[in-house]
DNA sequence: GAATCTGGTTGCGTCATGCAACCGTATGAT
DNA sequence: ATCATACGGTTGCATGACGCAACCAGATTC
């Protein structure tokens, strides 16, 4: 049996992680902030099998997240590129090196640094603000189904709001 | 041959993904933001099979990022909370909503919306600041070898800019 | 006291992953 | 001109992870 497909989920962290969720892919972007474009280097950098790299950098060139190019036409070498949706993806790659560095590493010891190309300054914890600009404690932040939400969402969110509310009247 | 592990890897990133980087580990996470505790109701909103959430749920338990608790003390039945390292993944969430927002689903059909609890507003798009405070693009953002970095992280780094410092020669 | 709910465990089959070997083309050294 | 090496893969194989269904024991409900 496959892998479980997230595809038809209504939900945009699944449909995100269905295209980059597995276990390699975010090292792969990461790579590639770090200037890596040649497969050779992605493999050396990452230990990564070659034939999985093969089939993750398709996997997101199909998705529109890298660019293949010809290194020169004629010749069979190849360049990959991140496009603007996979340089979108760098507050994904933020959040989680925060959050390791926060959990996991302990401040002093963060083995990599996000910092202002300009500046040339490190930059500060993401910041979660509201439509006005007012900064919103992680602690604030609710889901809530959105425009696109379907009526299974919409039942789970009822269920658990009910459960909620009988469990304070408690 | 298992999976390999990023343990040793000297990254934030890969040591993030190590605990919250496979397929399901951010939607029981998600699914715990919505307000679900109990086994059968991850179960039932993800479509999980029971194994694989046993195994999900214990690999979290086993990192901190959910509490387990008893519901009565001699009842054999659980429920699950996240932890401050476990809601501390929220910005990682709402990173990965506003991308697929953004790049999956379009304005308009957002299936989850992320509020203030309080003010019952919208949230904006995720901020990245300096330390002073002043708002930094993403485009203008690096990554860096920090205080941890290891020996071959930096003779990494140092093989990619001499590689495009030469390239911008030519 | 029978049925159902809860929170799993077990067994089985299939797919994904990792590893090593191979391969055709292009480039560089002799 | 020839030999070696790098590049960018592909192929074959072994093993582990995942999905599914069946089962199960204790608690609760009817």
């Amino acid at each position: 049996m496959s892998r479980k497909r997230f595809d038809e989920m209504n939900c945009s962290i699944a449909r995100s992680l269905e295209q980059v969720g597995d276990w390699w892919t975010l090292l792969i972007v990461r790579e590639a902030f770090f200037g890596t474009t040649a497969f050779s280097e992605f493999q050396e950098a990452l230990g990564i099998a070659k034939n999985i790299l093969t089939q993750r950098l398709d996997h997101l060139v199909a998705n529109g997240i890298f660019e293949r190019r010809q290194v020169r036409p004629g010749v069979e070498r190849h360049e990959y590129f991140l496009t603007d949706k996979g340089r979108d993806l760098m507050p994904v790659l933020v959040a989680l090196v925060q959050w390791g560095d926060r959990w996991l590493f302990g401040e002093g010891n963060e083995p990599l640094r996000v910092i202002d190309a300009e500046q040339r300054v490190q930059i500060a914890p993401l910041k979660v603000c509201d439509a006005a600009g007012r900064e919103v404690a992680p602690s604030q932040l609710r889901f809530r189904p959105g425009p696109g939400a379907t009526e299974r969402t919409l039942r789970v969110f009822e269920e658990r709001r009910s459960k909620r509310r009988a469990a304070s009247i408690q």
